[in-house]
DNA sequence: AAACCTTTGAAGGGA
DNA sequence: TCCCTTCAAAGGTTT
């Protein structure tokens, strides 16, 4: 099996390696470039198609697609290089970002002044940002680090910030990091000419090594550009492309270790200086997480009562006793939170029009699709064409035993997830947001049994004993109004929405 | 080192 | 419309 013999073991997959990555001017060998653009041809149509299976079809109705069709991809390759580059700039790489710069939401009247956005919210042209994250990589002059120029310099400190009835609250979101957000117009020296001038070429070194927006996606190598660049992936090149195609277990062993380096092979040609890694860490900050809901405003605010209170600092105990004590609180106390999570999410849907709570793992949905479609041809392999030790794979990403190549078909249940893993918030900030943002991770979620024990150990009130079947889900009590740290029926994590949405029928504030 | 645990609410997708 | 899944925060615990 000449396609899972490593040198290497551990880097399984590494000769697979991303040749059509490279730099066009770095081309040295001519005979290759048609061969690489087959390449691209083949892996920009699997993203295509990954991408349009995966995206949902209001958002393909909200990022409109400047990818050519099927029909064109194959001509691509016979496109002549100005050509290429004019198709990138009308619809590629500089295609407009969702991501609205930051210093917008400082202004008290956002649809007045300096305000980016049109009647309806949308984001007029002039407005929305070119890849921002391209900028400190670029050589614009005038433009040293997004730090210079995160503050418009015309837009004066002076400048009223806005007063929220619940600063306190509000202040995760007036943390939104400058940094990772950084409006065009706030570079003097700034236009799309000179980001196309300074790229130099159609696809730019460092454009794809940044999550952007699913609506700029298809403009960028793929994730699995390691393994659709596979040298024998396209049928076109390889009449047996199953011998090449890697097992599902390494596919997704990779696919994490993709997501989990910073200086990964999405951008082989990155060498791991101290400068990419800068990068890598500016990577990180360009995830956008989730509005806080009301509940987790709550748990912010009172975390610290009840740490102090119960002595307790292990936050699954703490979040059990918060619970209680948020259905506990009155109407008129959670409205407060509700308005916060509300102010929050209109905020946050302002600063980022485009974004969807989907976005956060659509990337790994994508892959799951891509994995879907190895798998598919991998479960069509023979048997034998994969060592022995990985006949059943077992892989350490997930508790549960990965379902078999042929399961992996189906796309709907996907294991795993993109989710910002748990660190530690940084000491003095508190803001969610770009400031802190968190490296993308693929993860899993392995249905583990509950903490009985911590529940047992925490609650101070009287518990009360329910079975916690599959067939009959238990049901959440009314708010526990006057009873505070009662504990609830255990209720699993998978059917918590269900309960949820039920209690939010019947009980909505 | 990274995932897990635990909570509620919001959002999106599938049936 | 309903149900299910995922992700937001947090930090100790587990793997």
């Amino acid at each position: 099996m000449p396609q899972l013999s490593r040198e290497d073991g551990d880097d399984l997959g590494a000769s697979d390696e991303l040749i059509a990555f490279k730099d066009e001017g770095e081309q040295e060998e001519k005979r290759n470039v048609s061969a690489e653009r087959d390449l691209d041809d083949v892996k920009s149509s699997l993203v295509n198609e990954s991408e349009t299976n995966s995206s949902s079809d209001s958002e393909a109705d909200r990022r409109p697609e400047p990818r050519p069709g099927v029909v064109s991809r194959g001509r691509q390759s016979q496109l002549s290089e100005e050509a290429l580059r004019k198709q990138q700039r009308d619809g590629g790489v500089l295609q407009p970002s969702p991501y609205v710069g930051y210093p917008f939401f400082m202004f008290p009247d956002l649809g007045n002044l300096c305000s980016p956005y049109l009647a309806n919210g949308a984001l007029t042209a002039g407005a929305r940002t070119y890849l921002p994250f391209q900028w400190p990589l670029l050589d614009v002059p005038g433009r040293a680090s997004v730090r210079d120029t995160a503050t418009p310099s015309h837009l004066s400190s002076s400048v009223p910030i806005v007063q929220h009835p619940h600063v306190s609250h509000l202040h995760p979101l007036l943390s939104y990091s400058p940094e990772a957000f950084s409006p065009p117009r706030t570079s003097p020296g700034f236009s799309p000419e000179a980001v196309v001038s300074a790229a130099g070429v159609s696809r730019s070194p460092h454009a794809s090594c940044y999550p952007v927006s699913p609506g700029a996606m298809p403009q960028i190598p793929h994730p699995l550009g390691w393994l659709l660049v596979s040298s024998s992936f396209s049928p076109r090149l390889v009449p047996t492309p199953q011998l090449s195609v890697p097992h599902p277990a390494i596919v997704r062993t990779r696919v994490k270790q993709e997501l989990h380096s910073p200086v990964s092979r999405l951008c082989p040609h990155r060498k791991a200086t101290p400068e990419t890694k800068r990068e890598g860490d500016e990577d990180k900050k360009l995830h956008i997480k989730k509005p806080l809901n009301a509940f987790m405003l709550y748990m912010r605010e009172e975390r610290p009562k009840v740490v102090a209170m119960c002595k307790v600092k292990e936050s699954s105990s703490i979040n059990q006793i918060l619970g209680q004590r948020w259905h506990s609180l009155t109407k008129d106390e959670q409205a407060k939170y509700y308005e916060l999570a509300r102010q929050e999410r209109l905020l946050h849907s302002k600063l980022y029009p485009g974004w969807s709570a989907r976005d956060n793992y659509v990337k790994n949905v994508t892959m799951m699709s891509l994995l879907c479609v190895c798998s598919s041809v991998a479960a069509a392999a023979p048997s034998d064409n994969f060592p022995p030790q990985l006949k059943r794979p077992r892989v350490s990403v997930g508790a549960e035993d990965p379902p078999p190549a042929s399961s992996l078909d189906s796309p709907a249940t996907p294991t795993t997830s993109l989710a910002s893993p748990a660190a530690p918030a940084p000491t003095g900030h508190t803001s969610p947001y770009p400031e802190q943002l968190q490296p993308l991770s693929l993860t899993t979620k392995p249905q583990r049994p509950p903490l009985s024990l911590n529940r047992a150990t925490i609650t101070t009130g009287p518990s009360t004993p329910s079975s916690n079947t599959a067939s009959s889900p238990p049901q959440r009590p009314p708010p526990l109004r006057s009873q505070p740290f009662l504990a609830p029926p255990p209720t699993s994590s998978s059917s918590h929405g269900a309960l949820t949405q039920q209690l939010r029928r019947t009980n909505q504030p």
